[in-house]
DNA sequence: CTGTGGAAAATTTGATCATATTGTAGGACG
DNA sequence: CGTCCTACAATATGATCAAATTTTCCACAG
């Protein structure tokens, strides 16, 4: 075991991180690269622990570490290849955006969700993000749009091929894009935070129900942001808030007992 | 400098603190101990890193470190007597909570509100923490009630006497106490770090306005908890928090350029 | 003879620190 | 005015200590 994690550690987290970054020129890929790459878009390098924290933080966004799962200072050392500092404070951060749970003996883990937890998230989204839609509406540009609009077909496909983890990547993109357009920096920050509480449950509710049926509220929000309609953005937002928050609900009502 | 840090360093952080640590029977003073106390109310041991935490966001939050001014790691293992590490995980999650800026030159500072932030807040605080109240006046024993009041009436005396530090402390204090009784954490931790976003502003706001001269609202939360009337508690909740955000946005905007 | 309870050793994991390395800012110098 | 240099602060590592969990093993009752 010491063996093992020696050979690791030797080298650093950003080589082994470099090695993962594949550049491309697309939007999107920049817009991926970004969370694994160890330079930022400028250039400039990104610090360790900034790095462990992109990687920590996606992990439980979109539910590599399934909720309820132990996460372990050491575990993340070893895998990816950092020291304890960084790790450290990235799990902090992490700890202190709520997704994951410092329990008292000193175990960290990632929160399970219940009924209580769920009726807040529905309460919490469905105020702030119809609202930043509401504000993004009056600021995204024609090409942000059109960039809006093929992040969602990589979505579709996603969905049609089964392949749960891009898809999750590109329903956060998508929402997370039209909270950034918004201009509106601690709103964001807040919705962001929420994605975190319920993104590790998402990747369960993907196996269970049939999205396809439920109307497709993203494609009602991009006409909306095309025809300028801000009122008609949010309310499709919001529709959509409740529609996912719904599937979440019932899946785990369903699971309740079944671990 | 540096032999003044080494005779801190000499005494750790939790000797330090524990001087501070003034144990008292009240239940205020609890409240408070537990900020700085090295114990936990049941006795177990609280981490460095954990106590380094609670008393950062504690300056952060009473205005103790000004707006713009910058913090830094040495400073605090300094000021505090704690080693690096520490101190490094409790300004990252600060910064995760919104309380600190991380600038790009790795570079830490407190936030200065603008406008827009505090556009922000308003929106955020007055859908948030009405809800909180709600929830909390279904919950709330009179003995609860009992204990606003009397941090309630400490809150007057401490405004009567002039004494900033005490009136900000037990403001938190009063509106903690309710989001903590509302039952419903995430809401509770979402508008709790919101505070520390305009709790430094606050501090300058005080000497510049008569809060005397405005409709006392805590007075008319307590009289809606004890009657059980929900939406009363939540509407004058909503007052209060458009009643303190305008205060500071007036504050803000005559001083919009004189640092 | 076997299964259960509990105590103690062993292992794993977390907390903290001292120190080496790296990057940045601001001043000195051409 | 721009470039280089120095001092300082942040980053990152591995070592060390402490706490908690798990495992092991033995005694004893059934």
């Amino acid at each position: 075991m010491a063996e093992i994690a020696a050979g690791v550690v030797g080298s650093t987290v950003r080589e082994v991180l470099k090695v993962e970054a594949v550049r491309e020129k697309t939007r999107m890929a920049a817009f991926e690269a970004r969370v694994i790459s160890a330079e930022e878009a400028d250039g400039t390098k990104v610090p360790a622990h900034e790095l462990v924290y992109r990687r920590l933080r996606a992990q439980v966004l979109f539910g590599e570490i399934a909720p309820g799962q132990a996460v372990t200072i050491q575990g993340l050392t070893a895998s990816l290849g950092a020291g304890m500092t960084p790790v450290r404070e990235a799990i902090r951060r992490v700890i202190a955006e709520g997704g994951l749970n410092f329990q008292g003996n000193r175990r960290v883990s990632v929160p399970v969700l219940n009924r209580a937890c769920i009726e807040e998230l529905v309460f919490l989204r469905a105020t702030i993000e119809p609202e930043l839609t509401r504000r993004a509406a009056t600021r995204l540009e024609a090409g942000d749009i059109d960039w809006l609009e093929a992040v969602d077909a990589e979505m579709d496909v996603a969905i049609e091929a089964g392949d749960i983890a891009t898809y999750l990547k590109r329903n956060h993109a998508f929402h997370s894009a039209i909270y950034e357009a918004a201009d509106a920096p601690i709103m964001a920050s807040t919705a962001d935070r929420l994605w975190l509480r319920f993104g590790p449950s998402l990747r369960v509710v993907c196996g269970q129900y049939d999205a396809a049926r439920e109307p497709d509220l993203h494609k009602d929000m991009l006409a909306a942001f095309r025809s300028g309609d801000a009122a008609a953005a949010a309310a499709a937002m919001e529709r959509d808030v409740r529609q996912g928050m719904g599937q979440i609900q019932s899946a785990l009502i369903e699971n309740l007992f079944s671990p």
